[in-house]
DNA sequence: GATGAATGAGGCTTCATTCAT
DNA sequence: CATGAATGAAGCCTCATTCAT
């Protein structure tokens, strides 16, 4: 029992920890780019020693990564939990989109990180490549969307949304655009003009990031550390 | 006159160099990927002294610039100057678009500089958005395209231009999955499905590089290193 | 009376703790070379903690030297006590000095260890400088051996076994070779060819190690190790 | 003409910062032993930069292994010089034996680069096992020395030298010790005790270092820095 | 009393840049 | 004018040691 309280105890340490170097490493890469940041920049960021660091990552790359996974998984199962109800495929994709694409607006952290993270297989756009299929394949089987390679669709609407969220990190935001893209992308899938208007012009179901959640941590993070610095 | 020649020579001698330096790098950053290439790789792959380097380039990373610009004006004069004749706005668009991903099939050099080039500003993707423009708006006036955002459309299509050439850099080249894109974009621009499928198929004329264009003699310059090393 | 037996006890597990640290990192040492062992070799081969260790030894270097005095002990101890009854010094000093090379020959991991150990001053070569003396003084009063500088012989003598132990430790194991070596001493010692041929040559009374020698123990912890892992 | 002058003088520039790497680190490792030295140490006695070391030597071990190399072939050629028209094989390993000691006790450069090379493949000693064999023949053939393995005649002398050359670096030099061992070593061989005593006790040639050895240089380089210092 | 997470000094290595030849 | 030896700042990584649990 005793052992068990202890070793409990240790392995909460130790997630605290590896939640630390993680969210206040991500404003960092955000800033400075993947590979401009060096070991120090983490540390500090993180009030951590040099050799904490290493018990944790053996690379800010390897650090990188687990960002990338964190925030990917975490955006992933937010929208899907937004999304999933809604019975018909077309609008689900589309406000699956707008929401991705809204979030990056909303925090330019997630644009930061997005931009410097790039193509990187890891990269938070990738979840696209995992959360799409099932519902390109469903929107395909009640004939909404085209019969496409799913590569093509795939490729297509990633490239889209990626450019688009980049684009947002410079410029000011713009809803506008935002619709445009998901009817764009509804029409590259198949849609009439028509319908892929409407159905990207609908009202987004707002997505409420819980406090805890990563990117809302290292945002306030990177706050206050903006506020004192 | 004598002091003309002498200056003359001097600068042909300049030119000559400075292409050397920008053929022999280029396989160094497909290899290698911007941030991995060191100075030592350059001077080593064009057989030049350090301070030789210094003298053309204060960077790698300013070397890998001028590859990029070299490279973009290049391949956007050569698609131009084929596309150019051909009098349906859509028609020249599909083609220009393929032409473009059907080089990159074609030299893996230059799909692999693209990949590690990724995003950054000067990257060889952004031709399209010098290139594009009086295209669209004239497909626009002609009633082939909608009315979209320049910023949405040029995103858009480089988007998934990008992608789908970095797809090509890792899996085999598949011709159909090319005409599926340009497809896909095409009815993103506002074309019925039938006629961007009927457009995107239509045979592409061949884009004939120059024996002396940058891409070439790069590429026959990596071939004999390879045959060599 | 409680308190004596808890205090006995608590004396049993510090001394068993101790063995264990000596036992587990003889083969480190034997293996890695005194300088290249860390602390994090040390405790994962006892399996024990950071902590633990230091309370035991304050570095790895103590624990080289505590390994170093436990086996020239034990080993001083285990070959005077075969030798000792036998009457004649110059054969009670070959077989002393046969029965040493043997044991390096039987036990790799002793070989291994006196090597790495090299020169330093603690290292088990050092017990003949310990051991030898009062029967090379004998030798020298009963006539057998020459009036030499002890300084001298010493030398001359642990350098030769020295050597032909660190040999044993990388070529097969020679028997005719390790009688030579005995011979060659003896005669530097004064002796005539004959009579050193005569003496090196005599048959070997057997060293028995007690299963829980120092050495024995080490050998193996060290097999259980090389099976398992 | 001009390439070939100029590649000469890069080539003897290299040289010079070579020996100076050299001359230099030899005290190094003499005072503070082999695994203790840092590249700091040597570039700060070099007074040289971190980068020039790396440019010559890969680590500060190879840097010693250098120095062994140099110091052993410096040496054997000198005393090869010296004792080889010396008729005598006797005679002439003898003579061998005892300026290879007396050179140790002369510069406690060397005694002390000996004493942390220790057993090191490569450290000086080993160029007793180049050196010898073919006197030790020539010996065996004249029915001066038995007929003993080689192998057993190296181990015994090289160690009889080793440790005689360890105790002159800490203890007074003593000319009759010398002599000592040198005798042991003849009577080890298969001399009688007479024809030993009398070999080893002859007259020693001098042997002249020239001023441009290492070991002269790197003495007077070491003195240098101790008065300045 | 044992544990092992955290520390940070200390050493290693690379590489952009300069400059004498 | 080209060369490449030399420089040293800037990163990287390890590991002995401490100490809260």
């Amino acid at each position: 029992m005793t052992d068990n309280h202890r070793s409990r105890t240790a392995e909460r340490r130790r997630d605290a920890m590896r939640r630390r170097l993680i969210e206040s490493a991500m404003p960092v890469f955000a800033e400075k780019g993947v590979d401009a940041v060096v070991i120090d920049d983490v540390i500090l960021a993180a009030g951590v020693s040099r050799g904490t660091f290493y018990k944790y990552f053996p690379s800010t790359r390897d650090l990188m990564v687990a960002i990338s996974e964190e925030l990917g998984n975490e955006l992933m199962s937010l929208v899907e939990s937004v999304v999933a109800p809604i019975p018909d495929p077309a609008h689900r994709v589309a406000l699956g989109l707008r929401l991705f694409i809204d979030t990056a607006q909303a925090f330019p952290l997630f644009a930061g990180f997005a931009r410097v993270t790039g193509l990187e297989a890891a990269g938070p756009t990738s979840l696209i490549y995992d959360y799409l299929p099932p519902h390109l394949e469903e929107g395909r089987e009640q004939g909404q969307f085209m019969d496409i390679p799913l590569a093509v669709s795939l490729d297509s609407i990633a490239g889209a949304v990626l450019l688009s969220v980049l684009r947002q990190s410079v410029s000011a935001p713009d809803t506008q655009q935002v619709e445009q893209v998901v009817s764009f992308i509804l029409r590259g899938l198949g849609m009439t003009p028509d319908e892929a208007d409407r159905i990207a012009a609908m009202p987004p179901l707002p997505l409420i990031l819980p406090q805890d959640s990563l990117l809302v941590r290292a945002h306030r993070r990177m706050e206050m550390v903006a506020a004192r610095g």
